[in-house]
RNA sequence: GCGGGUGUAGUUCAAUGGCAGAACAUCAGCUUCCCAAGCUGACAGUGCGGGUUCGAUUCCCGUCAUCCGCUCCA
């Protein structure tokens, strides 16, 4: 049920108010997508887990928050303006499009020669007809802007493809003001943009998206270890928080296709299950070597490079970068948690039930206060109950229509706990807290309440 | 960008060259109401622009969005 579990979910969104089609009320543009109440809280709770697992709880990674427009000559020595392009043509036929280098070195490799320059032999591997299409043209994959009055050249700047290389230019101000040494990290989450040829299903790709980086300095000859380190770490990181494994898996780049800046690239997958495509890519886990710091070290004069007193040696430190997107992410946990079982309505008729299986430190709202029914007596006690926990949680509070669709609609937004202040409340002081996922319910005096809670909310 | 398909309430679907309907959802109210219950009521729609026509949601053109494919790899 892949692509209904996903036009489900897709649904939900919109309808709940996790994601909505971006400027819908001008028709759209199909570039970004709009992050509602609820998806911005998961977002921003999956970004909060990121940063606590690659951040907060560890001694050797440190954080940063770069500019979205870098100096121009930063994407020139990246290899970005070079390479970030692709020479695209048109087959005159039957329009079809194609990447002129592509077919230039599938053809040679075929006929098992060294490629020789020009498409006059080449046929349209649609149609078959050979060497008539339109001059290369090249579309460039960096978003321009122009800073100040006037628009020339001077003023052109570019929108980061990649959250990267703002760590990379600060990697010598980190290093020395954080007083770290390698190997160490740095981290960085944000916005990034890329002028995708084709932007679609649904937030997986975008014009606009986030990202989540982190640029691991390490000694050379440890660059190979510390890969195999990352790969196994940010596996962990997706099943710890709810991930199915048998959602996921690795896919090692080949090598002849490899990034400009890469030595191996293991990408993690996960089954988005959308269109064409079944598994996908959730992470880059790449090896960029020395690229990079040597590269900015050559054009910006600044020696990037790390003199070690113990062993008496200086070199350019490799580098091991985990790059998450973190807006396929909100996707994957979307379509991990969803599902459908089945629970009795009030005449004992087994329905479906709608529930997003979220980890609790992810959900987007971890408590919803729910008087048995709209009472004089019953709504201000369970008011002020829901002020006291918003103190510490996301809180909702609803006393609209029946109680059992109240709860429903928090199993569909994936809200752990819902605390019910009923008549009894008023003689005993307790209420019933129920759990998201068993249904089962449990009586817990109002004193104790946030403890229940808190002893059940951990790391949230 | 190219080829093909699709655009009707929040959602899923009807209908029509002459007043656009339903279900569910949402909101308000009633029933001491613990798992989408019942009853009453309310809000709400032909993606946008142009053309043909007395009249267009319907036919035509353009545009925008979306789906499938080529390509993009967080």
């Amino acid at each position: 049920m892949p692509a209904d579990r996903n036009d489900a979910v897709v649904n939900l969104s919109k309808r709940r108010g996790f994601v909505y089609p971006s400027s819908e009320i001008y028709g759209g543009t199909r570039s970004a997508w709009d992050y509602g109440p609820l998806g911005v809280e998961l977002k921003e709770n999956i970004r909060r887990q990121w940063w606590r697992a690659m951040v907060t709880t560890r001694d050797d990674i440190v954080g940063i928050d770069s500019a979205v427009i870098l100096a121009p000559q930063v994407w020139e020595a990246s290899g970005h303006v070079a390479t970030f392009s692709d020479p695209l043509i048109e087959c005159l036929h039957c329009h079809r499009r194609w990447r002129a280098d592509h077919l230039e070195e599938e053809f040679e490799a075929r006929k098992g020669r060294p490629p020789e320059p020009g498409l006059a032999d080449v046929p349209c591997p649609n149609c078959g007809t050979k060497g008539q299409y339109t001059e290369p043209k090249q579309f460039s994959g960096m978003l321009r802007t122009y800073l100040g009055p006037v628009e020339d050249d001077s003023a052109l700047h570019y929108l980061r493809p990649e959250t990267a290389q703002g760590i990379f230019v600060n990697f010598l101000n980190v290093m020395t003001t954080a007083r770290k040494k390698p190997p160490f990290g740095i981290a960085q989450t944000g916005k990034s943009f890329r002028n995708e040829i084709t932007p679609g299903n649904f937030i997986f790709r975008t014009r606009e998206f986030e990202q989540m980086e982190m640029e691991f300095f390490v000694p050379p000859a440890e660059d190979e270890k510390w890969f195999d380190y990352w790969l196994e770490q940010r596996w962990n990181w997706y099943v710890g928080l709810g991930i199915d494994a048998d959602n996921l898996r690795y896919f090692e780049h080949p090598k002849e296709k490899l990034s400009h800046y890469s030595k191996r690239t293991v990408d993690i997958e996960y089954r988005f299950g959308f269109g064409g495509t079944d598994f996908a890519e959730l992470e880059g886990i790449a090896n960029r070597t020395d690229f990079d710091l040597t590269t900015h070290s050559q054009h910006s004069g600044a020696d990037l490079t790390y003199f070690d007193p113990e062993t008496n040696e200086r070199y350019t430190p490799y580098v091991v970068e985990p790059a998450a997107g973190l807006t396929r992410c909100v996707l994957a946990f979307l379509l991990d948690a969803y599902a459908e079982d089945e629970a009795p309505n009030a005449k004992g008729v087994l329905e479906k039930r709608t529930v997003l299986r979220l980890d609790k430190r992810l959900a987007p709202v971890k408590v919803a206060v729910l008087p048995l029914s709209r009472n004089a007596d019953l709504s201000p006690k369970a008011r002020d109950l829901a002020a006291a926990l918003r103190q510490h949680w996301t809180v909702e509070f609803d006393d609209a229509q029946a109680i059992g669709r109240r709860y429903r609609r928090q199993d569909e937004i994936g809200t752990p706990f819902c605390v019910t202040v009923d008549f009894d409340t008023l003689e005993d002081d307790a209420v019933t807290v129920r759990d998201r996922d068993s249904m089962a319910q449990e009586r817990v005096s109002l004193d104790q309440v946030e403890a229940y809670l808190a002893a059940r909310l951990v790391g949230v």
